[in-house]
DNA sequence: ACGTATTTGTTCGTATGTATC
DNA sequence: GGATACATACGAACAAATACG
């Protein structure tokens, strides 16, 4: 298999080797690549001569290594652009990923102080309160929860389950254009619901964003906090698209 | 100190106080509240009485508590706006924190290959690195890794040593005005050195912002990979704020 | 909450090949 | 050839993080 006093090192030639089955889609991303035992044991080398064929894998961004969770073929992260007209639900599908949600929680409750100041009304009055599950392919990738005034949008949750989409709904309530005032980016570790939710560990750190969207007038229409698995998932956030 | 029998609830008694103090910066932000031990001793009631308090005061966002650490009352987070003219340094000022940065490494190598295309340059051409830690009111709170083009930028390292500012530094090689292209943020485990570097425990996630600054003409000038403490800064997108 | 197995990370030491002066 | 420095490769042991029951 390898080709020892050929003037090309072991551990090049290993690295050359994964690179090629990575790339040839020999293990998918996501996938695991073996341990340093196995390849130590498959190319019959020294364990540090397979740890410096992974650092250049590594360097190189093809595989994310763990310790205590083994060498993993990189997945290209999730591209989430956020701008003016973002759309949470419907921000995926342009990656070639099949996007979808599921409804976890529909109900009216009085609004707390962060929510009311966000919504510009009093702290008390009725919201509804929607918390859906983003997928992609599959995969739990975001935790949406959301805030309407019950005054203005009365069939809110009714509206969503029928249509799914939380665009449509508000239009259903005459609401049709709306765009994002405010967008704040966090990160820490998820609560045990959240970690359920998306299928995460508690130590992997989630993507916290809270956002703002307006109406035409400027009148707060939603407000929404949405956490995302934090490694898997990329906000780009990009000047130029605010324009468009 | 409690009014046993009043017809107010001990545990609300409680949270009364408690958020006086608070509020009174009886306790600064970031310091400890004491066990639940220690409050129930002082109030002279079982635990779970603290305990309901400490829930209320938890639920307003009064107070971080983790298991193992204790009860901390909650600082108000960094806001980091970021918009096109966001300048890393320069951006603590507004919010009567005093800002300060120190330089870590500064040295010039070859572009890696993400570098390169950030750039649009050729991957292996010599690129300035510098490496600083910000901080606010003497405690730090990112670490941003910057690479310029040594070709175009060639006293790059010299010239911050002097200034200590990246705008003046870019200026005294004719760059006199750039603005941020894109950003990319992602929520991840820091390494260990960023963790040192931070004065923070690897568990607790780190915010990476990745952003491409380019000048007038579009050419690339800067690539920066900015990691924020996570859970003590909130960064701020308005798309608004892009206009100005 | 706790132990156990798995897996990577780190640090010793040793031997060998390769390039340079 | 001799001396030196450096990267390569192997071996063993321990530390630290993770997954799983």
């Amino acid at each position: 298999m390898l080709n020892r006093g050929s003037g090309v090192t072991l551990w090049r030639q290993i690295e050359q080797i994964l690179r090629r089955e990575i790339a040839g889609g020999g293990v998918i991303p996501g996938g695991r690549l073996g341990t340093e035992h196995e390849l130590a044991h498959r190319f019959s080398v020294n364990r540090h001569t397979v740890r410096q064929a992974i650092a250049g894998l590594r360097e190189a961004g093809l595989v994310d290594v763990t310790q205590g969770r083994g060498i993993h073929v990189a997945e290209s992260p999730l591209e989430y652009p956020i701008s003016r007209r973002t759309r949470f639900s419907e921000n995926l599908g342009r990656q070639h990923r099949t996007p979808g949600g599921r409804l976890i929680e529909a109900v009216v409750v009085s609004a707390s102080v962060i929510v009311a100041e966000a919504l510009e009304i009093a702290p008390g009055q009725q919201v509804h309160k929607l918390k859906t599950v983003g997928e992609a392919d599959g995969r739990p990738v975001s935790v949406v929860e959301r805030h309407f005034p019950a005054g203005r949008f009365p069939d809110m949750a009714d509206r969503y389950r029928e249509t799914g989409s939380v665009t449509a709904a508000l239009a259903a309530h005459g609401c049709t254009d709306y765009e994002r005032r405010v967008s704040r980016v966090t990160a820490r570790l998820p609560d045990a619901e959240d970690a359920d939710l998306l299928g995460l560990s508690r130590r992997r750190p989630v993507l916290v964003v809270e956002s703002v969207n307006a109406d035409r007038d400027g009148l707060p229409v939603e407000h929404a906090v949405a956490r995302f698995v934090g490694d898997r998932v990329q906000l780009v956030f990009e000047p130029g698209n605010d324009l468009g």
